[in-house]
DNA sequence: ACTTGACGTGCAACCGGTTGCACGCAACCA
DNA sequence: TGGTTGCGTGCAACCGGTTGCACGTCAAGT
């Protein structure tokens, strides 16, 4: 009578030894340092402990080298389609070093954002901070407590960050409008604190200033379509004939806002998203920024 | 001259002991089992700590007793405005136990969904799957691999589950049609191997069967806005005069994609959702859900 | 006064790997 | 042939907590 499948319990390195005839360091450098070991060695090892089933012991290798193995990258709202791209790019470089990723969602509260920045401080490596909604002195603080951190999209003196340009995109997008005729847009804000949106806002500010173009800022927004839906409202009212929208979520909301007044789009008001849209905003540098995200992230690099 | 404030490592166990003049046996104790130690020494302990700073290490706790203080909740996709209560809640219930919540997407890709479930294996002590996608045989291994697993919104048998009944409230939403006069009415499917659009469609169909309504099934769809816009020539074509979507994300969609054929809701058709808009279908149920879905997710259940 | 028991704490082994150091062996040089 | 050199491997300490067992103390029981 076959004896009940037990829990088995997982191989150790101590196991593995014993099969193989060797030291457990041995096994142990096998799957650390296999170039330091003789080839016959390596192959011979490996083979028993796929043979056993063997996995070495995150836990374990994390006690005595000091690296989780895991960095988190942590967003202000995974819902919205500009972070995805993002941490998967990271996840992606990080998967190439054996590193997996975790991903926080701060809610777009600073508040959360703190108590998750705590707590993945003590399960990851390090972690990548994109668009923080946090006050400058709290990112400095939080970079100060010497644990890897790397900001995306947010510049804060001192602390080492990636920054998507995405002026030279509005810029474009400025001009396109005012080739069309337009001498009066409004310019939809994204969050508070978001750096992306100082840099648009600036962008769109500076260049209808050089094309003479009348510019209106409505009040920050929460990047989200409802807002982007009441922001319609907002930009009717400035008597803009055209708008751009801090990214694409409110440009399609304020395209739903416009659609509920009867207003038609393009023809009575033109709207101008970021992100998705300008693919040419994006595409090139995003691609770096995720590489270079993951593995700056990754790295144990000084504060 | 003060010496530079150096990448100061953090106090052990050893540290605080010494400081406080016990055994690291003690300083361990008033950490895990404070009760079994004489208030006045818990007391001392935990001041000497907490000036210097101590915090115990999962690492190292982990190694000793096998539990990781980690649990994740997998969804197929968080963008999706139904989950996000789901891990919340679990995140909540978990906290209050020490333990903390990492969530997993599978990108409503049972590939993708295998590989995280076999890597959270590794980094959690119990995982929360909510609409798995996986084929049952699939779920089944996973399962047999011995690591704490709960279903959400799935049904394999031997697996501990928890499922959402929505079917009343489908039921409600078929009776409210009919009573309004519809006499055919389309179902817009989910996400093909989701349990959740097994039990609606069925609830769909018997609850027309029973009233004489004419139901007709459409092709899965996954729970997008998109795909919702989409459905919305798909139910055009049927000759129904209502449809019901599979959850909120399709029922917009289609609703938008009626605007744009220029069919008016409800005046000549009617839309009706589900998890959000029936607030009924979910709200005391998934109260529920939440809390034991964290519970059992914690738990070292057997399988 | 002597035993018994409960309680509070320390000792030391253990969790599963990693790594500095030392040892044995073989190829190499003089 | 004796002395180096260097490679491949093992020994044992260590990472930072946890926990079974034993010891000492003090109060209650007889």
């Amino acid at each position: 009578m076959a004896r009940r499948e037990g829990r088995r319990t997982a191989p150790t390195i101590k196991v593995v030894a014993a099969a193989a005839g060797v030291s457990t360091s041995t096994v142990s450098r096998v799957f650390s340092h296999p170039h330091r070991l003789k080839e016959s060695t390596v192959a011979h090892v490996t083979e028993v402990a796929s043979r056993l089933g063997y996995k070495p012991s995150h836990t374990a290798r994390a006690l005595s080298t000091g690296r989780l193995g895991m960095i988190a990258v942590v967003v202000p709202d995974i819902a919205n389609p500009f972070f995805p791209p993002v941490i998967r790019a990271a996840q992606a470089h990080a998967a190439t070093g054996g590193v997996s990723t975790v991903v926080g969602d701060t809610d777009e509260n600073p508040v959360k954002e703190l108590d998750l920045l705590a707590e993945l401080e003590r399960r990851t490596d390090g972690v990548v901070l994109v668009s923080s909604r946090l006050p400058e002195q709290q990112v400095r603080e939080v970079a100060g407590r010497g644990h890897p951190l790397v900001l995306v999209n947010r510049d804060v003196p001192g602390v080492p960050r990636i920054l998507v340009d995405s002026a030279p995109g509005i810029r474009e997008a400025v001009d396109h409008l005012a080739g069309l005729g337009h001498r009066h847009l409004a310019y939809i804000s994204g969050p508070a604190g978001s750096w992306s949106d100082a840099q648009r806002r600036d962008a769109v500010r500076e260049r209808c200033a050089a094309l003479g173009v009348t510019a209106t800022v409505l009040r920050p927004h929460r990047p989200e379509h409802d807002e982007g839906r009441a922001a319609a409202a907002e930009v009717l009212d400035t008597g803009a004939t055209a708008a751009i929208a801090f990214d694409d979520g409110l440009a399609q909301g304020a395209l739903a806002g416009m659609a509920e007044r009867g207003v038609r789009v393009p023809a009575e008001i033109s709207i101008v998203g970021c992100d998705d849209i300008l693919a040419a905003t994006t595409y090139p540098p995003l691609t770096t920024v995720h590489g270079r995200g993951g593995e700056a992230g990754r790295s144990p690099s000084s504060c």
